[in-house]
DNA sequence: TGCGCAAACCGAAAGCCTTTAGGTTTCCTG
DNA sequence: CAGGAAACCTAAAGGCTTTCGGTTTGCGCA
């Protein structure tokens, strides 16, 4: 016991362990991670902020995968679509973790810069200054709400009791292959064409 | 102890008291109901599926303050707009519940039949049967997406450092009033009105 | 080179939570 | 009025989060 001669624990190994247990189990706990790490529970609170700190780990490791360079995209439309797809693609890679890294927002600087530059990008295209944050949160919303379905998939598939609700019964076995992604195709393209409409000179 | 000549606890009253809890402090534990309840905690499991039973009882509790109602209106896209619009009122009268209430769908049976109900709208409206889901799904996604916007209030406001993100600065200071509100209402509009383009015959 | 402080890990423990098991009293049904 | 079910309690197991103090090692500075 005592200082070991190479360290054991880093963030990003605590980080990754977190991710992987999430990954196979839609949660994690300090002392799982301990385990797999070969270390006491007590070790991994010397280099992280408590369990909330690992979740927010989480929550920027997941972020970095969220493509920055869409936003440079030309029309300014592509460009929100490409980055709407990949913040979406970020959190589909890990479906199980959304529920625990969806409610508060990402503080990463390096997603904060990216909102920077999408701000950047509406007002170089002409929108009025009040009109930027709806916009890019009514987008967020419709990514947000997307990879929330993405959590809880074929989750209503079981419920349809087909006596009570028959034309529900009947519209889920109707239902295409790959129908979280067409609908947040949907929404996406429903909406960015609604805001060239309306918003864009 | 012993029974009570009256029952001191039933479903309707653990859910009112974890509804009370989790609208205070965001969470809610079993013991925390026990004690408002004056009654010891084990008791509360002689009512209640465990947690996640009461976890269900207020997913259910919640959306009993969705008005299917909204489901008569015509034609069918008024109809749709009000009922995703009630659908979003009743998680946004327990903003600090939504976290909890958001990752699972609801199974409540009087939820399942607007659902039937949409789906029959829709069907009645022309819609392609394989359209149905997708186009309710989509409109889902917009209702949980901006819920959840309502959870975490005010959350990107203070991140605004103005010398890392003067655009962004500048745009959140130009937000108006009621922002989540008006996200909700663009996004909302705008993924109705491409809907009746699209898929309305 | 050597001293001292900081870093990294461990052991222990407090205090919370969930859940179950078994006991006691009361109600209700036949 | 007898017996089983219902409603509550006590007790306890086992997990989790977090903190505190101890031990060993690394490293910077004199």
């Amino acid at each position: 016991m005592g200082r070991p001669r190479r360290p054991l624990l880093d963030r990003e190994r605590i980080t990754t362990t977190a991710l992987e247990i999430v990954d196979e189990q839609g949660e994690f706990s300090v002392p799982q991670i301990a385990r797999r790490l070969g270390v006491q529970t007590a070790s991994v609170y010397h280099h992280v902020d408590g369990r909330d700190g690992i979740v927010e780990l989480l929550r920027e490791r997941v972020a970095t995968a969220i493509d920055g360079a869409t936003l440079d995209l030309t029309p300014w439309d592509e460009a929100m679509a490409a980055w709407a797809r990949s913040y979406r693609a970020a959190f589909a890679a890990h479906p199980r973790a959304i529920p625990l890294l969806m409610t508060s927002p990402v503080r990463a600087p390096k997603v904060l810069d990216q909102y920077e530059r999408a701000v950047g990008r509406l007002l170089d295209a002409g929108f009025a200054l009040p009109d930027v944050m709806p916009v890019i949160i009514a987008l967020e919303n419709v990514v947000l709400g997307s990879a929330l379905d993405l959590a809880a998939p074929e989750a209503m598939w079981e419920l349809a009791d087909e006596t009570a609700t028959p034309q529900l019964a009947r519209a889920l076995g109707a239902v295409p292959e790959g129908r979280a992604d067409q609908a947040f195709e949907l929404a996406l393209t429903a909406y960015l064409a609604h805001v060239r409409e309306v918003y864009a000179p």
